[in-house]
DNA sequence: ATCATTGCATATCTATAGCATATGGAATTC
DNA sequence: GAATTCCATATGCTATAGATATGCAATGAT
């Protein structure tokens, strides 16, 4: 059976154009380099150098087998480097779901940013789904980890990771009577929301941020005239500036600089929480995949509100 | 080391997603199959498995490294079945060099066609270039051997093989007073064209067929006058087309069948006759040249007047 | 629970084969 | 013709790939 030493030594000796110093440079003695070329010939079936009185010299087939040889070599080189920087997240392939609200939160770009940079060799794929939709495309295989706004109960095969809790802002349109009496940097009660039209985004499936909103003007006494739903987490925005309604969204939606709306905090007790999650198909904590969870990782201590309560489901 | 087996049995392993399994399909145990793509992994310093309870499956590094090994595995064929081609001569290169006179004759494209059709792997370069030039070429490593007319003394490190011994013909324009009495099928002396004007093909350098005509005629009892020389071959037909006079081309030239002149035959015994030789570097015995040298004899054999002395100079 | 089964890992041993040492032989050089 | 060069052959040793036997952990059946 051809193996690699074969490959290594019949390049050699192709090179020096003679089996003494090939055996030198590789580091044996001439008889078992001249057994072993031997060997390669008899397994090919051709002579792959012609034995000339002062050395060696590659015949017709020698040549197109050592041309071919080297690059051979080169690939098996290249198979233990690609293996070695996928061992290290560095290579391979990682696809990244996240729900519309996440996809604005600076933990998600930066860590996103920073696998780019870092690791420039990774194919990412990035792929914007609902959190019920991200989950069902982890466990078919076809993403690898997703940030998601919500867990269901129970998800065999799937590991999740509690990473934040963001307050949600009051978003009011540019000339809304609220505004008028209400400064910027004044936490209001939920209840001042009382009477006013809501705009909210509504997942078709599974439990979200609607829930949380409703349930927390549930604890306020009131419960919410709800006048649209949007589909798309950012299309709320655009139906609040065309003065619609407001609005309730997680902070980090805040850095859309949208024109026509402005946001207000509530009282902190009182502002339902939007949670941020990073679920991940188990069993390949090695790679790409543990590259991406040691990043989130540390950004999530870098923006200082580190829970990383993992969990099973 | 790396070797080839690691690259086998880590590709049998990912397919068969089972180590007792792909050793069977390898033919050996399980034990040193385990112990083999441990010590790859040792060596790549990356997991490459993930081993389950109900078998094994690919990390990432896995992936990467088995997707690229299964390339090797197929280039290691290929660079097989290359240096056995190679050996057959289907496989190279080869460059051939002719000089204008030899490139219509049947011999050279016969064997040129025929190693089109039977060994269409092999990069066949062809060359026109005089006699010198191609001994020259040869030496260079330019060309790997050539059809030539003539062959000067010494040559060191070239072969030669006489291949044939080719009839000249009279070349006369249509309109032409010999013409007038001499019938298709009449063999005339040489002495026949003492009073007409020759157009000759001459080289620049070396013996070749325009000294054998000189001393054809010399034989003849006369020197012969020289109106025009050509460079090539071809032109003298063009010349001797335009009237500006008679020349001697050998017999495949007729194949030609330019208009405006005729062929005519002389003496068997008194015609000067124009040699064909191949020449060829030595030392490489086997493959693509070797596949040619073979052609070429059969092919001469065929024509029926082989000589096939070959002399080494 | 317990026991059987599955499947990889570890331990020990054997045998193959890759390598080293010693020598021969053919071509080349002085 | 002696010396040199360089590959091939012969023989012995050693390293290692592979075989056998067993252990161990996880899963499944009774």
């Amino acid at each position: 059976m051809i193996e690699l030493r074969h490959l290594r030594y019949a390049v050699t000796v192709a090179e020096e154009g003679h089996i003494t110093r090939a055996a030198e440079r590789l580091g044996l003695q001439q008889p078992p380099l001249s057994q072993q070329i031997k060997a390669l010939e008899t397994q090919l079936g051709v002579a792959l150098f012609h034995r000339l009185s002062r050395g060696v010299v590659a015949t017709a087939a020698g040549k197109a087998f050592v041309e071919r040889a080297r690059g051979i070599l080169a690939d098996v080189d290249g198979a233990v480097e690609a293996a070695r920087r996928a061992g290290r997240g560095e290579d391979g392939r990682l696809a990244i779901g996240f729900t519309g609200s996440a996809a604005f939160h600076p933990l998600v770009t930066d860590v996103v940013r920073e696998l780019r940079d870092s690791a420039p060799m990774l194919a990412l794929t990035l792929e914007e789904a609902n959190s019920a939709a991200s989950l069902e495309a982890l466990r078919a295989g076809k993403l690898d980890a997703a940030f998601v706004r919500a867990l269901p109960e129970a998800h065999e095969g799937v590991r999740a990771r509690h990473l934040l809790d963001e307050e949600m802002l009051v978003v009011i349109p540019d000339r809304h009577p609220l505004l008028e009496s209400w400064p910027e940097d004044e936490c209001r009660p939920l209840a001042a929301l009382a009477e006013t039209v809501f705009i909210l985004y509504h997942r078709p499936s599974g439990p979200g941020l609607y829930d949380a909103i409703i349930a927390a003007c549930d604890k306020a006494g009131f419960s919410p005239h709800v006048g649209q739903e949007a589909t798309q987490m950012i299309s709320t925005l655009s139906l609040v500036a065309a003065g619609l309604g407001v609005s309730l969204v997680p902070a980090s939606m805040a850095r859309l600089g949208t024109t026509g709306i402005a946001y207000r905090r509530l009282k902190p007790d009182e502002a339902p929480s939007a949670p941020l999650f990073l679920v991940w198909r188990p069993g390949e904590e090695s790679g790409p995949l543990a590259r991406l969870l040691t990043d989130v990782r540390r950004h999530t201590l870098a923006l200082g509100s580190m829970r990383g309560d993992d969990q099973k489901m």
